[in-house]
DNA sequence: CCGGACGCCTGTCGGC
DNA sequence: TGCCGACAGGCGTCCG
């Protein structure tokens, strides 16, 4: 589910409900999400200030008094605010429950997602260590991708959903930044040019810093913290729309598989 | 190192 | 109506 802007959106939606608050206990239904939820876990939660959240790709980091939780929502997780006393429902598998009586609510039907404390600070959680820069931040720009890419041969589009190489940029977004550069999503990595990663790059922030602005693509899953959906979905311009006409030119859109996984693109705009 | 395939899970949808 | 396969927003791991 989750690529950065739903990440993004979900910890402006929780951020003010947490931050330099004290959490009373860890109340956890289910322990087996992608990586067990370790015993011990709600012991080290117990009574700790949460002192920061912050986001790292689409991993959401919450720096503790002692250690940090890391938290990833895989491919179908959200997390709500609600008061305790809501009945969870299921795929519920945990709620942090604070001082004032609300809760951190994870959902995450198909349990990709993770829940970790870590007592190193993140940045230097194997999980975290090897990420690439942030595609919204300083040192993200064609030159960088353009020398990544020196004699790769993976197509482009998976280059770019490469955490290592850039974080945050899903199957959605690769999709749909690629169109707007008007590259093939086939195209091996290494034979774009700099100026067409330069390209690349801004389409990269355009789409990204456009889907925030709407609170993320809510296709299924995706809720914010308050369970509103995102509203990006009817901005895309061709994920999902196979058999469309192109929004350039009108030459239907094509879908394909690259990488085990669906892309869209215009066959006559993207080259 | 690189590229590709697989597996982890549950839910939904379309075709027959 | 029911069944079955395909597919879904991620990503670590394994193999050649």
């Amino acid at each position: 589910m989750p690529e950065l802007p739903e990440v993004e959106t979900t910890l402006r939606g929780i951020r003010p409900h947490l931050e330099g608050r004290q959490i009373r206990e860890l109340k956890v239904r289910e322990r087996r999400l992608r990586y067990p939820i370790a015993e011990g876990t709600e012991a080290r939660l117990a009574g700790q200030r949460i002192l920061g959240l912050r986001r790292r790709g689409k991993y959401l980091l919450l720096d503790l008094e002692e250690g940090s939780l890391l938290l990833h929502l895989g491919m179908s997780g959200s997390l709500r605010i609600l008061p305790l006393t809501t009945p969870p429902g299921p795929h519920d598998h945990l709620d942090l429950v604070m001082e004032d009586g609300r809760c951190l609510r994870l959902r995450d039907p198909r349990r990709f997602g993770l829940f970790i404390w870590t007592a190193a600070p993140p940045e230097h959680h194997a999980l975290i260590r090897d990420l690439g820069p942030e595609p919204l931040e300083g040192g993200f720009d064609g030159a960088y991708l353009h020398k990544r890419a020196r004699n790769r041969q993976v197509a482009v589009k998976a280059f770019i959903m490469d955490a290592k190489v850039v974080v945050g940029v899903g199957n959605i977004y690769a999709s749909e930044s690629l169109f707007l550069a008007g590259i093939h999503p086939n195209r091996p990595a290494g034979q774009v040019s700099e100026s067409q990663y330069a390209l690349l790059a801004r389409s990269i922030r355009t789409v990204l810093g456009e889907s925030i602005a709407a609170g993320g693509t809510s296709l299924r899953d995706f809720v914010a913290e308050d369970g509103h959906p995102g509203y990006f979905a009817r901005q895309l311009r061709v994920y999902g729309h196979e058999g469309q006409p192109c929004p350039h030119c009108g030459t239907d859109l094509r879908r394909e598989k690259i990488g085990q996984r669906s892309s869209f693109f215009c066959p006559n705009c993207q080259v």
